[in-house]
RNA sequence: GGCGGUGUAGCUCAGUUGGUUAGAGCACGCGGCUCAUAUCCGCGGAGUCGUAGGUUCAAGUCCUACCACCGCCA
């Protein structure tokens, strides 16, 4: 049987637009999906985001508004959507946790839990915060009874409601990470998630009664009661691709790629498994933690408005531009950070001067000494120079997806560009401008036209899972269908072959010019 | 209070399991080329790798303590 492979982003709080933290989220996960399709095949991947809608907090904001909330999350999906679309994030799936499909599935599950008598009703009075939609203790509170995140007060509610039981489940899912030591990663937040599991856990309020919050999910065993957020967002992982294959809860999902924020680890590693497991299910695969990333050196956030919206950088510099930014910049699991300046800085050094000089310089030459036309197959070995080009090239795509696979997208991306370094070093060793002034020169020329027109069309197929749009202009002007730009290094390109002329990808941005 | 992270060239950062003179990009200086988006190639200056100890034939890389900033937990 084929490997498959289910890849999801956060289940993204649709009260705000995305910024370019969530964006980066959401593009870390589409290059590791992208680079894996490549590999097991576009079937075999599904890739999966969506918006997390219910809510108190939601609620009070499209009350703010004067909207019904289901009006108000309409609104907010879409700019997710329509975020992740702009910068071509290739989701399969993109479920909204309003969806009646989710919502169903998520009743199946709060049954099945039910059933296992996981599920336990209380009386319950404690100091609730909106902001955080979670009940707090009194020493959890800062000094004169304020919510620790929000820094606001809270409120007195009592109330009985449902639980669901995780201590009962502790014991297995630390085995589960002692075993699998990739479980949780990067490493550092293995630890962290072992260190939450340390102590016994309390129960999981799962749900508001109707008549204080109506904004969720009925639970199927009482009708007065809705769940929401901290039990319902997580079902979102699987509760479509699972209401259309009745075997993709125990077969695909165990494969699961979670790609999370550091901010939500606590109830990935913590809440979620138990989750799971209650509802007789298998666990996933992978946790992959990422850190934040900063505007201008600052946290973002969207009380102090330093906030960096990825809608606008899309629109302004394109997407590719953002998609290598945050890829190259960012190392995954650590905090990065994001500035304009920085990000023109990268734009020129290494997309106008590194990859769209060398595509320009090559297909100038291939259509002014040979009118585009390849009169050669790339040889690999010949002249030292040819072999030290091929060496550079040859694996390249192997080497990137396995950096991929190890989330290192930054030596992925340093990798391709080693290769371009190699190929612009090769044109000034070679010299091919200078061999043409020869006429008894030019098989030489036209051999080393091949070879480059070749490391071109490598670069343009290893780039792909980064930068799907100039890889396919990279593709198309080197007119080259999907087998051709797939095959490795040297077994691409034929005699005869046709390219089409130079475009700029990218011009390079005057600094002074702007604004 | 407990646990963890970060601290490397002027700037932004890489440094995979300890191993040759510590790397990249940007910026700066010099040289070369002219096919190319004033791009590309080469050379160069610059760092007591937070501080102090320790282990080792060998430590940015492991151990201990401390300092600064950040995070998680309580």
């Amino acid at each position: 049987m084929a490997e498959r492979l289910h890849i999801t982003t956060a289940i993204f709080y649709s009260n705000a637009p995305p910024h370019v933290g969530s964006a980066y989220e959401a593009l870390a996960a589409d290059a590791f999906a992208r680079s894996r399709r490549r590999r097991l095949g576009r079937s075999n991947v599904t890739f999966l985001s969506g918006t997390d809608e219910h809510g108190d907090k939601i609620r009070r904001a499209a009350q703010a508004e004067g909207v019904p909330p289901r009006q108000f999350t309409d609104r907010l999906s879409a700019v997710f959507r329509r975020a992740w679309d702009g910068l071509n994030v290739s989701y399969d799936y993109f479920v909204r946790t309003t969806d009646p499909e989710h919502e169903k599935f998520v009743q199946q599950m709060l049954t099945r839990s039910q059933q296992r008598g996981d599920i336990y009703f209380k009386d319950y009075e404690g100091l609730y915060c909106v902001g955080c939609e979670r009940f707090y203790t009194e020493k959890e509170l800062l000094a004169g009874g304020l919510c620790p995140i929000h820094n606001a007060a809270v409120e007195r509610i009592s109330e009985g409601n449902y639980f669901l039981g995780l201590e009962k489940y502790r014991a297995q899912v630390i085995d589960h990470i002692k075993r699998n030591p990739d479980f949780i990663q990067p490493e550092r937040y293995r630890n962290e998630a072992l260190n939450m599991l340390a102590e016994p856990l309390a129960d999981l309020c799962i749900s508001r009664p109707k008549a204080r919050l109506d904004w969720g999910i009925e639970l199927p065993f009482d009708s007065n009661y809705v769940t929401y957020v901290w039990y319902d967002a997580f079902w979102a992982y699987l509760s479509e691709p699972a209401s259309r294959d009745p075997a993709f809860a125990t077969e695909v999902f165990p494969t699961t790629h979670h790609f999370i924020g550091k901010d939500i680890l606590k109830t990935h590693a913590v809440y979620w498994p138990p989750m799971l497991l209650s509802a007789g299910l298998p666990l996933f695969r992978h946790l992959n933690v990422h850190g934040w990333v900063n505007f201008g050196g600052q946290r973002m956030s969207k009380s102090s408005g330093n906030v960096a919206d990825p809608v606008s950088y899309e629109a302004a510099f394109g997407p590719d531009v953002l998609r290598y930014f945050l890829l190259r910049e960012v190392v995954y699991g650590l905090d990065g950070d994001f500035s304009e300046p920085r990000l023109i800085e990268r734009y020129n050094a290494d997309l106008a001067n590194d990859l769209g000089n060398f595509t320009s310089r090559v297909l100038s030459m291939a259509a002014r000494y040979f009118g585009g036309e390849l009169s050669c197959a790339p040889a690999l070995t010949g002249d030292a120079e040819d072999a030290a080009l091929a060496s550079a090239f040859s694996e390249l795509v192997e080497r990137v997806d396995a950096q991929i696979q190890t989330l290192a997208f930054n030596r992925a991306l340093e990798t391709i560009w080693q290769a371009l370094d190699a190929a612009n070093k090769y044109i000034v060793q070679t010299a091919p401008f200078t061999l043409a002034k020869d006429q008894a020169k030019m098989p030489r020329v036209a051999q080393i036209m091949s070879n480059l027109t070749e490391a071109l069309r490598v670069v343009g197929f290893a780039l792909e899972p980064f930068m799907p749009v100039t890889s396919g202009r990279m593709l198309d002007l080197l007119q080259v269908d999907e087998a051709v730009a797939a095959a490795p290094y040297g077994q691409g390109l034929k005699a005869g072959h046709k390219v089409k002329p130079a475009t700029p990808l990218f011009p390079r941005i005057d600094k002074s010019k702007m604004g």
